[in-house]
DNA sequence: TTGCTTGTTGTACGATCGTATAATAAGGAA
DNA sequence: TTCCTTATTATACGATCGTACAACAAGCAA
């Protein structure tokens, strides 16, 4: 069924110094699995959906082709690995945003929606990341991985909500009210980002978070 | 340069009843590449960014594979005229939802938003033809008919904010947020329609357009 | 009818895709 | 040291990608 040609050493043109250095290293199988997420990442923020194969991603991570579908089940079982993971680092980097404005409840509301529109989050390259998982919420396991991190992001987003003393009722619908004017300016900032400043979004955000706190005439709506 | 097999005469083994009908027929240019592009729009709904490759399209249009490159410079030449064509049927759809509320300014904006939450706009199909484009906005080319659509959309909603006497000042960021928070709606409804409903969508949406209009105590932010 | 133009087809081609697998060698166990 | 396990490599394979182009034929002009 194979057809093995004779083995011919490997490496003997390139690297003709000496055969005294390893060819190559093992490594720890959760390490390796991790090197493999993140040059996924890498291959996905540089080339987009469309470039993230087997053979650039193994390049990128310095391994051969076939050590991918030995540590996962298949490149979409990466990809998918790979969105769990940016969606905890974008969820971490709110979090210390977050952390860093202190205490005061609505100044923390203010940096997660501050932080939404600066680097490393607001990112063309980040944007390429996140279009490449919505292509593939066709299959249901890429689905699910979706739901569970947006789900932590609305629970992250309503946990500061109740700090700013939103009532319980009105929690989960205002997350997603707010959720979703932030993704849609995040959105159309990295797609052109001539259209409006980061500034302006920032602006947008804030206005319209002031309305779910200064509400002194708008309980007739 | 040219392998050509001694050509076989072509419908030899199907289609065997007769020889009197045509084997297929000439169109006119334009209506050609309007088909070219109704079938693209088709495939890239039913299969997403990655089927839609020159092949699956020549079946659904009916033609064989080497047409598309008779009438578009490439396959990518081609997904940009769909995104140009689906970009201007869903501003039709919008308007034509504008249309169909009468002559009430505010009556045609919430008609506007509505409809974006409805079919044929929200539909999971149209997302993965949206998607299929954000991919591709790395190319100058699509990044140029993203910028035309967008601002189109804009326009148009800005139009309507006029009609609702917003001041000419305040038209342009307050479109850019009405749009942000409808897209960012849309999305999500699109990506995981069970963690909320359309009709939540549309409430969201309705009270963010109410805090542009009963503004009476919220000049001071 | 005959001839011509050109829309259309069918296929070749090289590149690249994801996966499978035999051979190789790293590195700890004995 | 020698052996053994298995991580890792290097390829083969079939499918599919976008494009190129020679042959065919539809339909109009004459």
């Amino acid at each position: 069924m194979e057809e093995w040609t004779p083995a011919q050493g490997r490496g003997d043109d390139l690297q003709t110094d000496d055969m005294s250095k390893p060819a190559f290293s093992r490594a720890e199988p959760d390490a390796r699995r991790q090197s493999l997420i993140e040059a996924t990442a890498r291959v996905l923020a540089r080339d987009g959906a469309t470039g993230a194969s087997v053979r650039p991603i193994a390049v990128e991570a310095g391994v051969s082709p076939g050590l991918i579908n030995h540590y996962f089940a298949g490149i979409e079982a990466l990809i998918a690995a790979t969105y769990s993971a940016v969606g905890e680092q974008v969820s971490n980097a709110l979090a210390a945003a977050v952390a860093a404005a202190g205490t005061d409840p609505r100044a923390r509301l203010t940096a997660y929606v501050t932080a939404s529109f600066a680097p490393p989050i607001a990112d063309r390259a980040l944007l390429a990341t996140w279009i490449a998982f919505w292509s593939l919420t066709g299959k249901p396991q890429i689905a699910e991985r979706h739901d569970a991190i947006y789900a932590r992001y609305r629970e992250d987003l309503e946990a500061l909500l109740a700090e700013c003393g939103i009532a319980q009722a009105d929690r989960r619908l205002t997350a997603i009210a707010i959720t979703a004017l932030v993704d849609g300016l995040w959105l159309e900032l990295c797609l052109s980002p001539d259209s409006f400043t980061a500034d302006e979004a920032r602006g947008l955000a804030e206005r319209q978070l002031a309305t779910y706190f200064d509400r002194s005439a708008s309980s007739d709506r």
